[in-house]
DNA sequence: CGTAAATTCAAACAGTTGTTTTATTTTTGA
DNA sequence: TCAAAAATAAAACAACTGTTTGAATTTACG
């Protein structure tokens, strides 16, 4: 037999402990000595398996990555195929993708946005180069879909907006466990991470395609 | 004569080198002995003045927030006592008490939100506390002015596009060096601190005020 | 002036970090 | 079955963290 029944592959359990702390905490604020006891397992593992620290993260973002992006692209060029398109539709590409990745674990798509945005603020200039490399593309076919969806809006409002828009997203996402804990608190309102995108998109759909001043 | 004229006062030329690194790297991957070296004084000179680390991050930040809180405050005490107000003219409040940050230093305004992004990022919790604290009153007069300006939302959805708000900010000062010299470098595009913030209060404004879906 | 307080300084503290080493155990494949 | 490969384990590594110490120096002031 290949593997104990009981036991998972180290490997994925190191990636298991390591998302959910990344998240939390941020990469740099995240030793590896938390991540290998949360896993359950020896120290030097993370080496041994991933090479280092700076290659666990990759390995952690690209679980996501590699489901998220391709389903991304897809949506958008079928998106971009249809005659008159809007923001909101172009929005709505990345809802049924993100919900996808609730195939690696229940709080997929909550992990992947929160790890988005440690990697964006925390120095991981390596991790925007990973990004834009490996899945340039698909930010390519974004801004063209919101180009067509916004054709007043120069590249330059649109580079702005496109960026105002990930740091909502990502900010939003971020401290999502809080806010929703203050939201039920306060307000008696119960959401769940695909209630809280559905209700960031008007905001979104609307702040992109503001009027300039 | 109380101090040399040519060497600055030791406790403030902490605080120039501390802001600065604490905005670029944040507060926790901002270590006393960069910070000592960048402000040539001796590694124990941060303890001796300020008590601790801890303390050296609520002293960088209050330089600013004493300034600004209350000028943001005024501001939206004036805007209150107007008959109609819209959301604009909401965000409009916080630009100029932004712009007054400069008599700190030329870079202030942009030191100052970016800071506060780090601080409700980094797992800097003391931080959130002590704003809340120290400057809850503002933040009160703050959400009035929006329900006031937009009263059809409910307070939940105000909660959340507040929230939203926020994010898209502090995300963007975040990292608005690095947008602004890539925008510098696609567009031609040149645009200070306060270019970007006009450009971002639209965003804003048309994202608060937008139809619930 | 001269002494007492305030400040600066170099050194050391104890704790944590990512990584490597060496030995041991487990698994693989002919 | 048995040697080769893969994986695990405990220990040590050097580098770095915030903080404290105690002595040297500078400043304040009667």
């Amino acid at each position: 037999m290949s593997k104990a029944a009981g036991k998972k592959d180290t490997k994925q359990r190191i990636l298991d402990a390591a998302e959910v702390l990344f998240a939390e905490q941020g990469f740099n604020d995240t030793s590896l000595r938390l991540i290998t006891s949360a896993a359950d397992v020896n120290l030097a593992a993370v080496n041994y398996h991933f090479g280092s620290k700076k290659d666990l993260i990759k390995a952690v973002m690209d679980r996501y990555l590699a489901i998220f992006m391709p389903k991304a692209d897809a949506a958008l060029r079928q998106l971009l195929s249809e005659p008159a398109i809007t923001l909101h539709q172009v929005f709505d590409c990345f809802v049924a993708p993100l919900m996808e990745l609730m195939v690696v674990k229940r709080r997929g798509p909550e992990i992947f946005l929160q790890l988005l945005g440690r990697g964006y603020i925390d120095n991981q200039g390596f991790l925007r180069w990973f990004i834009v490399n490996h899945y340039g593309e698909v930010l390519e076919h974004f801004t063209q879909a919101i180009h067509k969806a916004a054709p007043e809006l120069s590249s330059a409002d649109l580079f702005w907006r496109l960026h105002f828009t990930l740091g909502t997203v990502v900010f939003t996402m971020a401290s999502s466990e809080a806010l929703r804990d203050i939201a039920k608190a306060d307000f008696n309102e119960e959401i769940d991470v695909e209630g809280l995108v559905r209700k960031v998109i008007p905001y979104l759909a609307s702040g992109v395609g503001a009027t300039p001043c």
